[in-house]
DNA sequence: AACGCGGGGAG
DNA sequence: CTCCCAGCGTT
């Protein structure tokens, strides 16, 4: 047996004694329902397990079914996808239900090259759906792998992931792919973490170069952008029947596809109107900028803007808003 | 290869 | 505050 075999071995025997408990978890091979796994892998996608949790629920039992999506309304399935973020995942993955009932019998593909040509599905996707559905020999990359195969093999210098995948592959389980894909994903999870790992309970410690090295909490090397501050203004326009004035952000860019009120995250208003200044001000981070917003509060009855409208506060919750929109939806209804 | 794209939990 | 998380699509 090699010595990635027996890495490998000892990865899944850790995992059975310590696996997490997740909605979507099979433990012990093959998940009867590939739906279950793409739906899940999607959302995860530069998120926590603790995050989606709630999301995913709410999900399965509102489209329990591939038809169920791909009949839904993109509407509808963006209000249950608010306040995830990436909401580009969303459209994909709708798209991708439509696609999977038109042209594959609403069955999720058990072949790379065929995930990899649906919507929203890459490598990482493609993989994962294969291990946890199909119990593949996948090798799965993601930012828990990275971590943890750069650090088993003490690499220093910024990596590929292109690297990492050819160094994972012979550590890949070849009859335990779906557990071994959750085992070296849950182990950067809960022991290899970013900071302060737990080398003490690793099961690959004996091994792990950058652990004999002392060097475990300078790898990987990463680079990060600096973050931007803005200071905007969002517009709160209340006609004279006490309904409040949102529009719909264009399919593309940030946001995209949900409503807000009027905002930019420039210093001077969008309209020329006397404003009052509201007195609280928002405060919402992205993933590339610092944003503060100044609410203007307007008593107007036209239209500021072609493609918005006047709605109730009650009737907010028909349309999908992002986090920074609820926190001035929370304004208006203190 | 680099960049745009959310939001939140952990420390 | 900082870090970064089960990435993908576009350029």
């Amino acid at each position: 047996m090699s010595k990635e075999q027996k890495l490998s071995d000892s990865l899944v025997a850790w995992f059975y004694k310590n696996a997490r408990k997740m909605p979507w978890r099979v433990i012990g091979g093959a998940h009867p329902n590939p739906y279950e796994v793409w739906i899940s892998e999607i959302m995860l996608q530069q998120t926590t397990v603790k995050t989606v949790e709630s999301y995913f629920l709410k999900w399965i039992k509102r489209f329990p079914t591939i038809e169920s999506l791909a009949n839904a309304d993109i509407e509808e399935v963006l209000l249950y996808w608010q306040g995830l973020g990436y909401y580009t995942r969303a459209r994909k993955i709708h798209e991708c239900a439509k696609v999977l009932v038109e042209k594959y019998n609403s069955i999720i593909p058990s072949e790379r090259e065929e995930l990899l040509k649906l919507p929203g599905i890459g490598p990482y996707s493609a993989s994962s759906i294969l291990a946890f559905s199909y119990n593949k020999p996948e090798t799965v990359v993601d930012g828990n792998v990275i971590r943890v195969i750069a650090r088993l093999y003490g690499i220093e210098k910024p990596i590929t992931k292109d690297e990492i995948y050819n160094l994972a592959i012979p550590l890949t389980h070849q009859t335990h792919g779906a557990d071994y894909a959750s085992a070296i994903m849950d182990l950067g999870a809960t022991i290899c973490t970013p900071q302060k790992a737990s080398c003490l309970l690793c099961p690959w410690q004996k091994e792990c170069l950058a652990h004999k090295k002392g060097i475990v909490d300078k790898i990987p090397q990463i680079k990060k952008p600096e973050k931007k501050y803005f200071n905007g203004f969002v517009h709160i326009i209340k006609n004279k029947d006490g309904k409040y004035f949102i529009q719909k952000r264009t399919e593309k860019g940030l946001l995209n596809g949900l409503y807000e009120f009027p905002w930019t995250k420039e210093e001077k208003p969008l309209f020329k109107d006397k404003w009052e200044y509201g007195s609280k001000k928002i405060s919402h981070t992205f993933t590339h900028f610092h944003l503060t917003l100044t609410p203007l509060l307007l008593l107007k009855n036209d239209m500021p803007q072609k493609d918005g409208f006047y709605v109730d506060k009650n009737e907010f919750k028909q349309y999908p808003f992002s986090t920074l929109m609820k926190k001035v939806i929370k304004l208006i209804a203190d």
